[in-house]
RNA sequence: GGUCCCAUCGACUAAUGGUUAGGUCACCACCCUUUCAAGGUGGCAGUACGGGUUCGAAUCCCGUUGGGAUCACCA
């Protein structure tokens, strides 16, 4: 049997870190197997809609690199892959249920239904539909059902669940899941308003749309034995399920909003490298076995496997993120420079900064050990760039009576270095002769230095940042304090 | 509350019956040093608890406790 996998999210939002790990995992899976990853739009409760969520899960998809083999942007013979252009199959499978008997109408309003629920919670009792007290296909019998549905009765078509016996099935992750029947309630399948609820669409979907394995997030465990019962029900082979553990806050609850950002986009416009992102999240959930931390796309492709899915939640830990963010951006410093200098040009020019590609990436191979992110990098280098800004606090701090007269030679030394050849060495060798004369040691001059070209306490070695300054400015900077 | 899931350092995790319980982040110390980083070295820190099974248990079983998810004409 081949490998197809899909992610189903919902357009209610945008897409958050958790699905997108759900989709990462797909895809990775599918990618391992040579199998096909599917996106699908599960947009059956028209309201909850949100404008412009389904473009934000599309592009946060396209931006982390995982691009489905099929879907709404790349049909084939498995389609629609929205299920709203979808109902007509929904209506035809649920019909289909009430024929085999083991799906009803019911005719409750949601006000019975209330009350229902309140009396069952005033009674001490777990709240589910009561098959045999409500307005249904029972309670009513075959000819006012039928006379019901001919006067167009708002109708709703229910699971008819076994009352007795169990439902067993195997999750490739917690392994066999065992509840019994009388927990399960009498699902709704078709809505009033004939639109399906997830349950019939998704299971008729998956059956389909040929999913071999389904692979989600834990949250749809306890609605799994409905999904077996429906699949046993059609008398279709269900397909295998997974149930990934949840991401969570720091107080180990369900990742959610208000806790911090969570939505892929948000991760993305604070600069984190693609790369670093997913590394980050493959392993919040998974681990190879090894003692490895950094894979790129392609290892963790070949490497991915269920069976080494963890069965517990995983905290975001945005402190580990950074730092796996800070060994990509010295990895691209080494390897590929061009990309850092195309990801920083734009935010030079928000800053009002202008500069040819060779001397950002100069400066970027100067600072970027001090940086964790690609996004620090104009302000904290923005005296490569601009005027610098002086820090009077530090001003203050080591300015005393011989600061100006000591800038003032020493301003004249650098002056002195060739043009041609204001290098780090020849800048250490000139400023050295010079110190040696006055019985000083670097150390005494080198925060006076600082201040004068950088205006600030913190920054590369000082031979560096000269020689990327160039002459002219150091020269400049420092008389204009003298 | 019912049902289901889960349980190794603060966090992410390794160890699938035999290890001084390993690694990474964070934290601390030291080294390096021209500030801050980066880097290097070292350190702190964990099998939730109680019973079994076994020569031997983080690992298997039972219970307790704790945490989480879920209980809509939402997904």
């Amino acid at each position: 049997m081949s490998v197809r996998v899909r992610f189903a999210p919902s357009p209610t939002g945008y897409l958050h870190v958790g699905g997108l790990r759900t989709a990462l995992y797909n895809y990775l899976f599918a990618r391992h197997h040579g199998g096909a990853f599917l996106l699908r739009i599960e947009d059956t409760d028209q309201t909850r809609f949100v404008e412009g969520s389904l473009q934000d899960i599309v592009s946060s998809l396209a931006w982390a690199g995982i691009s489905p083999d099929e879907g709404p942007e790349a049909p084939s013979d498995c389609g629609p892959y929205v299920q709203s252009e979808r109902t007509e199959l929904y209506r035809a499978y649920a019909a289909e249920l009430v024929e085999k008997g083991m799906a009803y109408y019911a005719f409750d309003t949601s006000e019975e239904l209330d009350r229902m629920r309140e009396r069952q919670k005033a009674a001490g009792v777990a709240p589910r539909y009561d098959r045999s007290v409500m307005r249904n296909s029972f309670t009513l019998g075959p000819d006012e059902t039928s006379r019901l549905l001919s006067i167009g009765e708002a109708a709703a078509v229910r699971m008819k669940v076994p009352v007795t016996g169990e439902v067993k099935f195997q999750d490739m992750i917690r392994g066999t899941i065992v509840v019994p029947c009388k927990d399960v309630d009498d699902q709704i399948l078709l809505k009033s308003d004939n639109f399906p609820t997830y349950h019939l669409a998704n299971v008729v979907d998956d059956h389909l749309m040929r999913i071999s394995h389904v692979i989600r997030g834990e949250e749809w465990l306890p609605s799994t034995p409905k999904h077996v019962l429906l699949y046993e029900g059609f008398g279709w082979e269900a397909p295998r399920f997974a149930h990934l553990p949840l991401l969570l806050n720091t107080d180990k609850t369900k990742l959610s909003k208000r806790q911090g950002d969570v939505s892929v986009h948000d991760y993305v416009a604070k600069g984190y490298f693609r790369d670093a992102f997913i590394n980050f999240i493959a392993l919040l959930g998974w681990n190879p076995s090894g003692e490895r931390e950094i894979y790129s796309i392609e290892e963790l492709i070949r490497e991915f496997d269920l069976e080494h899915v963890n069965k517990s939640g995983a905290v975001f830990d945005l402190k580990k993120l950074d730092w796996m963010n800070t060994q990509y951006l010295k990895h691209y410093v080494e390897h590929d420079m061009a990309s850092l200098v195309a990801m920083a040009q734009p935010l030079l020019q928000a800053k009002g900064f202008t500069a040819d590609d060779s001397y950002v990436a100069r400066v970027i191979r100067l600072v970027h050990e001090r940086m964790s992110n690609i996004h620090e990098f104009p302000d904290f280098a923005a005296y490569m760039f601009g005027d610098r800004v002086v820090d009077e606090e530090f001003r203050t701090k080591i300015w005393n009576e011989q600061s100006a007269d000591r800038l003032s030679e020493l301003a004249d030394v650098v002056a002195g270095v060739d043009d041609a050849s204001f290098r780090h060495e020849l800048i250490h060798d000139a400023i050295n002769a010079y110190l040696q004369s006055k019985g000083l040691k670097f150390k005494d001059v080198a925060n006076l230095l600082r201040l004068a070209l950088t205006g600030r306490s913190v920054g590369a070695g000082m031979m560096d940042t000269m020689e990327v300054l160039g002459k002219e400015r150091c020269v400049a900077r420092m008389r204009s304090m003298a």
